[in-house]
DNA sequence: TAGCTTTAATTGACTGATCAATCAATAACC
DNA sequence: GGTTATTGATTGATCAGTCAATTAAAGCTA
């Protein structure tokens, strides 16, 4: 069985899983074992890559970060006008990928673990900041400082609202219903204070 | 120390310490002997009234529910003008009592939970859909019924949003700040669609 | 190219710790 | 004497982490 060059592959496979077993099992309650049969692996395997499970878990939670900052600046680059950019923003946080519904429940674990782990608080942290930064500094381009800044943190708001709403399956809430509600958040900004 | 009466005052102690475990532990991580040492009892006292660790977490879930409900219906009481009842659900939303960090924490939790726990789900999206509709008769009030719906969705999605990042501590946002900015939503689409 | 060595990949079996849940015992009240 | 409140001790299960053993590919040598 050993072919070479396993490792990066068997990475990718366990932070997938890591992230589908969160998912039906909760941040703390998922175990290796959970993590390793989902990866088909035995849970050795899991520590022989990862070392602890913490470690695992803080890959997964690096891996989401990564993987939401990558869709953001793919949709941005080549896209110069500023009412575009927040378009372009608006549109990534509702991407297919960040509504998987695995993919948001390992999100909102991500949340969870920031309120009593401070390393996982100042990198979620930063995304959150530079998300606002990013709508804050494309829409002083449209409106007056003071607007843009409520404006961005308006929009990142609502945003993360409905994504959380998202969450629940009982609300059955669509990515363009979403992207809906938030671009006529913009346009009604840009009415009222827009030159 | 056995005088009578202790059970009520005992479950009300048990929920509380479940909140604050909660807090620091994740709703997984957190034990039993975490949650009865925060309130200084024996661990066994608490399957002594809840039975369980599970019947634990679901007392204390819907105590924060009808917490909430609470919180709402007496900001309503007396309440007839439309503009004044939003008010209320916004201020409401961003009390005192529900931006305590473990309170906030233990409602990540509940959203956590209603991922993969059914009854857990239900409860949480027969509260999620009442806050809408109060807002959205309320709002019909002022304006079209469809673009009432709009807003309440919006309206909703943003209280939401804003609470999930006071859940952060390095973000460091005021309940103030979090109401002037729906406040702001609120007005601006009064502004365009009232009447 | 046939053998020999090294190295990566992978696992099953084991260990020690933790924890939910049980229960019998004790203590104070009526 | 009966009831409520409370606990310490115990048990059985679960789980993270370790380790030695196994497999197979890759490299080396003559």
């Amino acid at each position: 069985m050993p072919k070479l060059g396993m490792e990066p592959l068997r990475r990718r496979q366990l932070i997938e899983a890591t992230i589908e077993a969160i998912h039906d099992r909760g941040m703390n309650g998922v175990t290796m074992g959970d993590i390793a049969r989902r990866a088909d692996v035995s849970p050795a395997l899991a520590h022989h890559y990862f070392g602890s499970k913490d470690e695992l878990l803080n890959a997964t939670l690096r891996h989401l970060l990564a993987e939401f900052a990558l869709e953001i600046r793919h949709r941005l680059r080549g896209t110069p006008a500023p009412r575009d950019r927040i378009k372009a923003v608006i549109d990534g946080s509702f991407g297919a990928e960040q509504f998987r519904p695995a993919v948001i429940s390992a999100w909102l674990a991500f949340y969870m673990q920031s309120l009593h782990d401070a390393a996982a608080a100042r990198l979620l942290s930063i995304y959150l900041k530079r998300l606002e930064t990013n709508l804050r500094h494309d829409l002083k381009a449209l409106m007056p400082a003071q607007e843009a800044a409520t404006a961005a943190r308006g929009i990142a708001a609502m945003i993360d609202g409905l994504w959380l709403r998202a969450a629940l399956p009982t609300l059955h809430s669509s990515p363009e219903a979403a992207i809906a509600l938030v671009d006529d958040y913009l346009a009604g900004v840009i009415a009222r204070h827009g030159r």
